[in-house]
DNA sequence: GTCTATAACGAGATAGAC
DNA sequence: GTCTATCTCGTTATAGAC
């Protein structure tokens, strides 16, 4: 019903599939029937469209990071879901929206580059309090300061995502992730299936 | 001297920088001082132009890792110096080539999807090699297989570059290689300044 | 091997009717 | 809000002279 969501959702689904340099208003008015006159009017430049989008994206993120605060799980528990939001996108055939605006990064006009910047910094402050109640709560043992692994492991999950779209191979991701989890957890130990692909 | 290099000289660039979709044959042209009909002399068409990047890029990379591989220190300084050739782009403000491509991927045409699987497929088994010899030789440990590792190792440095070139901060990257080669060798204690940083 | 010229098309964007 | 029509420019690519 409401337009202009609508169009987010297409141009959202484009960026993450294709990029900001590789689709057009035109992709989005044949896929819902509009024309690129009535895009125009809801976003009036691509700049402005890109924009929006980020601003929506993030604050989407923003809702899902803190029902998983809320879920008020263990800190270990935390950063399993926060790499499962990652793995929904990728089941999507879809790359992060920050993370394929950071391939696109130099071509983008300045205000999306600070929204992109501004996701990763969300994303990482998050991350970071995630580290840091887990260490005092001796639910995770790690070295370093909580920032250094927050941005460790958004940087590796955001390559592994980049990957793994290439192969199609969603499982890529996972595996990965699960062994960073553990890695940047302190886990001495595996759980689960790859306990037994252990020499 | 030679036209063509040149031409895939700049056009890597472009490329590294801005995305397979974010340069255009007039952008090349301008650069060297040629017109956009000369180009398509020497490379037919951009498929063919971009499909030649890959080929040269996996060429250089692939001399880069025997170069490694013969200087014949231990696993842990190859997968350092690994991480360094990671840098050494980064520093150039570049992102890698066909970490870039895999953003764009479905947008490729198929011969250049097919050569950035090759890329990775290359990265892939090196580094499963050295994680492979590094363990029998007791330089390395880790967990589970070694091509798990070199998956992990290949996606993270990706993804950790991708992010650090948002911020034109190479100090981003350097830092989460460090973290991720000592977690990845084994590693109990970290060397370097970084211990100073632990609490 | 490089040029001029041009084709053929798609891009982002606007004017103004309905 | 959505349309038709149009503008202007950039895109990949080709023909043919030098």
């Amino acid at each position: 019903m409401d337009t202009a969501q609508r169009i987010l959702d297409v141009a959202e689904r484009l960026v993450q599939t294709q990029g900001f340099n590789g689709f057009s208003y035109a992709d989005i008015a044949a896929e819902l029937g509009i024309t690129k006159a009535s895009l125009h009017y809801h976003f009036a430049t691509k700049a402005a469209l890109g924009s929006a989008l980020i601003t929506r994206y993030g604050a989407e993120f923003g809702r899902a990071l803190e029902e998983i605060d809320q879920s008020a799980v263990d800190a270990r528990e935390k950063l399993r879901r926060y790499a499962g939001l990652y793995a929904d996108v990728l089941r999507q055939h879809r790359m992060c929206l920050c993370g394929m605006l950071a391939a696109d990064y130099t071509t983008l006009p300045a205000a999306m580059r600070s929204g992109v910047k501004e996701f990763f910094d969300l994303n990482e402050s998050w991350l970071a309090r995630i580290f840091d109640e887990g260490r005092k709560q001796g639910a995770l043992r790690f070295r370093g300061p909580p920032l250094d692994s927050a941005r460790l492991l958004l940087g590796s999950l955001e390559g592994a995502m980049l990957v793994a779209r290439s192969y199609g191979d969603p499982e890529r991701f996972t595996s990965a992730a699960q062994r960073l989890l553990a890695e940047l957890s302190g886990r001495r130990k595996l759980a689960g299936r790859t306990d037994r692909a252990q020499r």
